[in-house]
DNA sequence: ATTGACCCTCACACAAGTGTGAAGGTCTCA
DNA sequence: TGAGACCTTCACACTTGTGTGAGGGTCAAT
């Protein structure tokens, strides 16, 4: 199957995945995404790069750099089928270096939302009474750095 | 039990905790840290500023801006004990929305994170063939913005 | 042929997090 | 009393991700 060809330009793809066109541009300029071009200079982006976009914002909205999310972005393809060919060592070194670092960002924030979780449990199990006395919950720690 | 006092000044809890003074001083000037001030001007930080540090820099790592730190820090005192009594109705419905960012910052972090993890994987079962055609994996997805 | 809705590039601007350094105060030790 | 190692504030500057707008093409419909 040579796929559905369903193609679009910026306007399309901006309004479908809530990101500016200047953002769409920005991260073509980062090496992110590329779209092919019409004959006249306009984008031409396919089905594949709505989600692409969702996980680059993901991506960005947790944290990591565009150039980071550039590294890591090849062995996440579209079709979910990875090509490789091109891993070279100090890919796969990166690669390795970033999920450790993904796996703590993780943990902290696990950690830091269950302790906000309890809070608001905590404070929901309190409503109605008067609060003005300290009361007791157990918190979550941070993350080694 | 009053606690330990062990106090310290900029420098110690610079190198104990791995950041710059610099940023300890706009930590405090954005209002995560509240450090006392010597007779002298000196900054003077008590042991538990080492532990909300690391909190500090593992949020900000986990693409938390200082602001919303500022809100959420409140909930999670060092000695793991919440005092509420300043839970505005405000204030808990930004941690609410919070929780649910972080969740979901969370469950794109571990997709990707596992996706990576995967294609490592695949990628060292392989080792030694040589890899000049386009083998397989199954990856994960992006998450919803 | 003009209008309107697209698209293009370029560039200035801004907030956030961080580095760096200047100009100067404090304290300890020889 | 001077040197050295701290500390202070202030301020300029860079990078990243983003907004905004100027100046200008393309194209379809009227």
């Amino acid at each position: 199957m040579v796929g559905d060809s369903r193609h679009m330009r910026i306007g399309e793809l901006s309004e479908r995945t809530g990101t500016s066109r200047r953002l769409l541009r920005y991260y073509e300029e980062q090496g992110l995404i590329a779209p092919t071009r019409s004959a006249n200079g306009y984008r031409d982006y396919d089905e594949a790069n709505v989600d692409r976009v969702a996980q680059i914002r993901g991506l960005l909205d947790s944290g990591l750099p565009t150039r980071i999310i550039k590294q890591i972005l090849p062995c996440l393809n579209q079709p979910r089928v990875i090509h490789f060919s091109d891993a070279t060592p100090e890919m796969l070194a990166t690669l390795e270096f970033e999920l450790d670092r993904m796996t703590q960002r993780i943990r902290c924030l696990t950690r830091n939302r269950d302790a906000i979780a309890e809070y608001l449990a905590a404070v929901r199990t309190d409503e109605g009474r008067e609060a003005d006395d300290g009361h007791e919950a157990v918190v979550g720690v941070p993350a080694r750095a």
